[in-house]
DNA sequence: TTAGTTGCAAACATTTTGCCGAACG
DNA sequence: CGTTCGGCAAAATGTTTGCAACTAA
């Protein structure tokens, strides 16, 4: 296990960082950019796409779009839930059944009219395996 | 509310349905677009993307990724549920608590190993209101 | 006949990368 | 002082759109 690369704490990653814990909104990276810019005018968008890589890899913030880049499709319009493999990115049904929640099981959100939610199961397919192996 | 548009089911539109019904997997637009092209050589991604989105609009298949194609960042690492406003795509996090699921409550997927979910709520941000609206 | 559709190419939107000078430790 | 890092611009990805020709109904 390869020891992990030393970080240096320059200002630009504090500040990503600073004020992506002040907000309360879950910002995609060009709103990181252009908050950060009003501190830091010169900095750019691909400093902030590394540093907010780097800070998820490391686990110092949340990325929320496991997703990658692509969508999906299924032709099956029952909704069912479904396993991603986080290495490949693969997507499959679940076999099992899971218990749909209550509505009295689903909080609040202030402001919002909840209309449904999403489950999706997280994991590595038989191909990719156990391992290391690349991620994403 | 105005009717909807007439359509028409062509060949293309005809196989891309076809192919996506058989497919036990839950492909990526470039990937329908290969499979289908062995059926119709000369048939353009940009028809498979046309044809996904409206077959995902009248609801006769599913398009997974709800999110839209940008990612996000939270600057809050503790597991916590979301929601996502399924009109501008804002995220906010849910106040009240989520039981999380049972291991036992986590269905099989064959051959994956499960290493945890992902829950997220869907519903309309104060924002934007219950009205028709632009969605997505 | 005629509006919805297609293929093609170009435009878009988002994220990643190569390079080199700058600066953290 | 060496290595990581940042800025810039270009490249890479993934998706959408304008347009003239085509075709299902």
């Amino acid at each position: 296990m390869p020891s992990p690369k030393p970080l240096r704490m320059t200002r630009q990653r504090r500040i990503i960082l600073d004020e992506l814990r002040q907000l309360k909104t879950h910002p995609a990276a060009d709103e990181v950019f252009q908050i950060v810019k009003r501190r830091m005018p010169r900095i750019s968008l691909a400093t902030v796409y590394r540093n907010l890589d780097i800070l998820s890899q490391i686990g110092v913030i949340q990325k929320l779009e496991t997703a990658g880049l692509q969508r999906r499709f299924d032709g099956n319009i029952s909704p069912h839930p479904h396993v991603r493999c986080v290495k490949c990115g693969r997507v499959d049904d679940m076999t099992g059944d899971v218990r749909p929640l209550r509505p009295d099981e689903i909080p609040r959100a202030q402001g919002y009219t909840i209309h449904g939610y999403r489950l999706e199961f997280l994991g590595t397919c038989p191909q990719c395996g156990e391992g290391p192996g690349a991620a994403q």
